[in-house]
DNA sequence: CAGGCGGCGCAATGTGCTTGCTTTTTTGCA
DNA sequence: TGCAAAAAAGCAAGCACATTGCGCCGCCTG
C-alpha cells in the first residue's frame, strides 16, 4: 500500500472532518475557529489526513438540474453468468460511460450491479440504454426506477461511531 | 427563486465544471492554466457560476475504510399507504439519521424509496434496521443489498451534453 | 463603418497559507 | 504523585495566492 503515514483520529481531527465534509471551501483559518485551534496546527492537522488517505479528494457539486439534467435513474442489472470475465469487462466498459455516477457490484438474487445514471431527458435514457447497457456482453436482466425527488444527496459519513 | 443571475455556459465554463468536478483543491491559477486562461477572469467565471447557483457546494471526501465504515448497504423500502403524510414523516425522520447517504423517492411498484447506508458492521446495520428504518410509521418492505466493490462512486455530472 | 458592450490580461493590493521557533500541555514512568 | 520527555499549540515573519481596478481588444449592432 501507498498510505504513509496513520494518524490516530482524535476529537479534534472529527471536527475538522465533520466541518470539511460539509463545507469544502471553507478557507483554513475560517475551520480553525470553527474547531478551536489556531490556523497553523488546524493546517497542519488537515494536511495530515491528506497524507494519511483519510480525506481522499476535494470535489465541486454541480446543480444538475440547471445544466439540462433532469432525469436521475436507478438501474439494477442481472448478469448471466456469475465469471470474473464477464465482471470484469461489464465494468471496464461501465466504467467509460460518463452518464454513470454510480456502479457497485452488491448481493442479492434479483441483480448484480446497482447503477445510478444522470441524462438530459427520457430520450436520452432510452438511447443510453439500447447504445450502452444492452450493449454488454452479459447483461441479462434491467430494472430501472427514476429519481421522483431527493431526499438525501450527500457524500458526508458518519463520524459518530468513531 | 433565489438564483439570481443567469451565466451563459460556454466552451471555456465546461472546461471549468469538468475540472472543478473531479479536482475541487485546484488553486485558481492552477485552474486557470488548465483551462488556457489568466487567473482574474477564470476567477471571475467560477465566482459567477457559484452566484448563478450552478456550482452548488464544494465538498471533501473521506476514505470510509479508514474510518471503520466498512459495510455500505442499498435498501429498498415500500410504503404501505401512499399518502403525503406517510411520506413526510418517513423522510423528516431520515433526514436526521447521519448513516443515510443517500434517500430517493423512487418510481416502481417493488419500491418507493431508495437508501444508501454507511455503518462499520453487520451488528451496526441490523441495529439501524430495528431501531431506526422498521420503527418508522408506514414502512411496509424492506429489501437489503450490500455493496461489495465499488466499480464507479463519483458526484460528476455528465457534461458532453451541453 | 462607427459606437458600445463584454471579456481578457496586466499590475497592485490585500488576504490567507506556510514554516521555524518558543511555549504549553500531555503522557509515561518511577 | 511528581518529574522528564515528547508532542502539540501558538506566534510571527515570509511568501504565495486571490482579488480588484483599469486599459485594451474583439465582436456585435445599428
Amino acid at each position: 500500500m501507498s498510505d504513509k503515514k496513520l494518524v490516530k483520529i482524535d476529537r479534534t481531527d472529527r471536527r475538522i472532518l465533520e466541518e470539511l465534509q460539509h463545507h469544502g471551501e471553507l478557507t483554513n483559518q475560517q475551520l480553525s475557529e470553527r474547531v478551536g485551534l489556531s490556523p497553523s496546527p488546524c493546517s497542519r492537522r488537515v494536511r495530515a489526513l491528506e497524507d494519511a488517505g483519510i480525506i481522499l479528494r476535494r470535489v465541486t457539486v454541480l446543480d444538475h438540474k440547471q445544466l439540462g439534467l433532469s432525469l436521475t435513474a436507478i438501474i439494477l442489472i442481472g448478469m448471466d453468468r456469475h465469471t470474473p470475465e464477464r465482471f470484469g469487462a461489464f465494468e471496464s466498459r461501465v466504467a467509460t460511460y460518463p452518464e454513470v455516477q454510480e456502479c457497485y457490484l452488491i448481493t442479492g438474487q434479483d441483480a448484480d450491479y446497482m447503477l445510478k445514471v444522470v441524462v438530459p431527458d427520457m430520450d436520452h435514457y432510452h438511447a443510453f440504454l439500447l447504445n450502452k447497457i444492452t450493449r454488454i456482453q452479459g447483461v441479462s436482466g434491467v430494472h430501472s426506477s427514476f429519481v421522483l425527488r431527493r431526499v438525501i444527496d450527500s457524500t458526508a459519513l458518519p463520524l459518530g461511531y468513531l
